[in-house]
DNA sequence: AGCGTTTGTTGACAGATGCTCAACTGGCCA
DNA sequence: TGGCCAGTTGAGCATCTGTCAACAAACGCT
């Protein structure tokens, strides 16, 4: 008696924790990937268990298992999502000069880091410890960055050792921007030399 | 019967494995140090198991945990050891002019990446994974090495500014080498774009 | 030589975590 | 009604990190 079957309910009836009813597969999917990046801002990879995930989502570990079959390809889709979820509001190149544009992107990116600090560090520490796959990810979400700079530094010779300088670059500059000390390095002048810095580098490039 | 207690050995009486024998501690500490940078070397932190490191070193896991009271200790341990070993032929700034210098140390460096690239992608991507600690390790590392640069390439002016320019440059630098094909581009072209590269981004420095 | 202390070393155990298997449940359609 | 199928689960296995209490070889002290 007592417990009637009313626990299928779409979403969280009252507070704290989730629903723990039947979901289609899809939606389950976008949860379990949405609280694994969540958890991921706070921890690294291998100290965030599939335990608290299920948890957190109201369901047992072993359907965790059911829709990613190891650790590694939840890992993966985690930090697959995350990455377009970041880098979306990054794509948009809009202005009258080259510099403007550049600028712009420049600063649509230090924005971001200021906004999402522990989002990007956590994605770009992906790059690191997880299994290869996850590093080849995270080369692809770079390497699909490059002709987005270029376009907007309106380059158009597409040589060899313009994307690969353009792409060291962004690193570095990924590097510079997390390593930033606001109060030793005046906004705008960071922004202002790693804008004359892409254009400096693609100079070089010109033998 | 049997066994007689010849076990004692100081170090390998025939062939494969090492010696199970007694060992003054700071040997152990650096014959276990060894072994785990040799094992990181292939696989990443998180696949890289204790019991492998003792079985190597012919003891048992628990005396690994007798030096080493958590596996991240292990951890912090071998990459600050590999950090050391690998950085310490980069520090060799020699020649007549600053460019000459700053050629030698990229020329270097290439070489290291050329000659090493296991260890070092391995030491790059512990930089993520790893717990703080070790994030914190390979900051460290690398600002030792800005000074360096900055003295190759004669560059006096020591604001805030330029250290982190250089930092971000040198971590783009890592990222160019690792990511460079020489089958697309010519070494001589990497290391001559790299060089100037250096001295574009300190002048942008100056206002 | 006897004896305690220090130091290198270990086996057995506890707790957590990745992963498997066989089975249950509730809706949907023939 | 009855069977199928998708979403879900508990129980269990293997592996790995970390703990504990104890053993054994050297060294010092009387």
């Amino acid at each position: 008696m007592g417990a009637t079957p009313e626990l299928v309910r779409a979403t969280e009836p009252s507070g704290s924790v989730a629903a723990p009813a039947r979901l289609p597969a899809d939606e389950r999917r976008r949860q379990l990937v949405e609280i694994g990046w969540r958890l991921l801002q706070s921890r690294p990879i291998h100290e965030m268990a599939l335990d608290e995930v299920a948890v957190e989502a109201g369901i047992s570990r072993t359907l965790l298992f059911h829709y990613f079959p190891t650790k590694g390809d939840f890992y993966a889709a985690v930090v697959q999502s995350a990455g377009e979820h970041l880098l979306r509001p990054v794509v948009t190149p809009e202005g009258a000069s080259a510099e403007e544009r550049v600028r712009t992107l420049v600063e649509g990116f230090v924005r971001l880091v200021e906004r999402n600090r522990a989002s990007y560090t956590a994605l770009v520490r992906a790059a690191g410890g997880g299994d290869q796959r996850v590093v080849d990810l995270i080369g692809e979400i770079r390497d699909s960055l490059v002709p987005k700079w270029l376009v907007a530094a309106e380059w158009t010779d597409d040589d060899a050792l313009a994307r690969l300088v353009v792409r060291g670059w962004l690193v570095g500059m990924e590097e510079t921007v997390l390593a930033w000390d606001p109060r030793t390095v005046r906004r705008e002048q960071l922004v202002e030399h790693l804008t004359r810095s892409l254009f400096a580098e693609l100079a070089l490039t010109r033998r």
